[in-house]
DNA sequence: GTCTATATCTAGATAGAC
DNA sequence: GTCTATCTAGATATAGAC
């Protein structure tokens, strides 16, 4: 019998899971799903091997549901710009601003390791399937239009110029030492005339 | 007793190295040093994986030496634009193409790989300090000043913008279908006013 | 609920048959 | 010289003790 009520069990539970979590995500974003091995987790987490499958059944299920939480931000990031305010560039300064951001970049990273590698569940894959890049890059090509009517972004097609641009933004991400002090008003060059 | 003679023997050996070589850098420049298994190599090779142990006695081995391959590749790549005919801009647009030309970008990845993995042999990584990045980036900074007194190139670090310049196209290179048709020449607005 | 010990499974590497 | 079968190490996942 145990010395805590349900109630309580519940909330250690969560924290662990939490906190198992986090540890994963630092992890599987730097070295990729197989890179990874679940006493690399654990030991982030100060906790055992062993422990970690009580909160998750595997490796896999851990990784699905992390990205699973990576795409729920990266959808909200993109959908965010709709609310905002500021002219057109301005709004792609603040997404690209957030991308490279250290607290926001696990979870890119881990949604490109999904779209890069092979050996990831088909779950994962099926995850970010749901909305691909391109759907999502909709959204922002309607103000990117305007942006172009008022000449404060550069002629051509704008769903392959802004392909192109978050191609070098996620890029950029996959590289460690790359976005440490990256000029992002250089960066905007490539939409910008 | 061999039917073949020792010379027989040298081409076949040479022979059969070179197809599992091939077949090796294909792989591990997509899946990486772990994320590929000997027999995807033996595979790719259309030998039995027992046979490549014959020819490498490790996994690392044959990874290592394709590293050494690549960076001689990449050394020569850089190295040979100062020979080069053409304006400063002209001598990296075509630096640009190479590395992301199909046939040369397997080298460019395995190198990239060896960057950004903490799991590749010590070895590759020494093999590639030998010449960092920003030594043969070097080399480039000489004639990209030029470019800048004439005002082919914007002003700033060069050094800096060359950085970002090449991280950008590493970055590209490592996704497998941002390189298909891109525009080299809007690239070329990081570096050009 | 957490740990340590152990079973199982996968992949690198070797040995033996042809 | 090449293949198939086997050994072995390391990692995932489970079981049992506290």
């Amino acid at each position: 019998m145990s010395r805590f009520n349900d109630d309580q069990l519940e909330k250690i539970h969560e924290k662990r899971r939490k906190q198992i979590k986090e540890a994963a995500l630092k992890v599987f974003a730097r070295r990729g799903l197989i890179g990874t091995k679940m006493n690399m987790i654990a030991k982030e987490a100060g906790i055992s091997q062993g422990l970690s499958y009580r909160y998750y059944h595997s490796k896999d299920e851990l990784f699905i549901e992390l990205v699973k939480d990576a795409m729920e931000e990266t959808v909200e990031a993109f959908t965010s710009l709709e609310n905002m305010t500021g002219s057109p560039s301005e709004k792609i300064k603040q997404l690209t601003k957030k991308m490279l951001d250290a607290s926001n970049r696990y979870s890119f990273m881990l949604i490109q390791q999904v779209q890069i590698s092979d050996e990831v569940p088909d779950k994962a894959k099926e995850i970010i399937q749901q909305y691909p890049i391109s759907s999502l890059i909709e959204q922002i090509i309607l103000f990117f239009k305007n942006g172009q009517k008022t000449g404060e972004f550069r002629k051509g097609n704008p769903a392959k110029l802004l392909m192109l641009y978050f191609s070098v933004i996620s890029g950029l991400m996959l590289l460690p030492n790359a976005t440490e002090d990256i000029d992002i008003d250089i960066l905007m060059k490539l939409l910008c005339e």
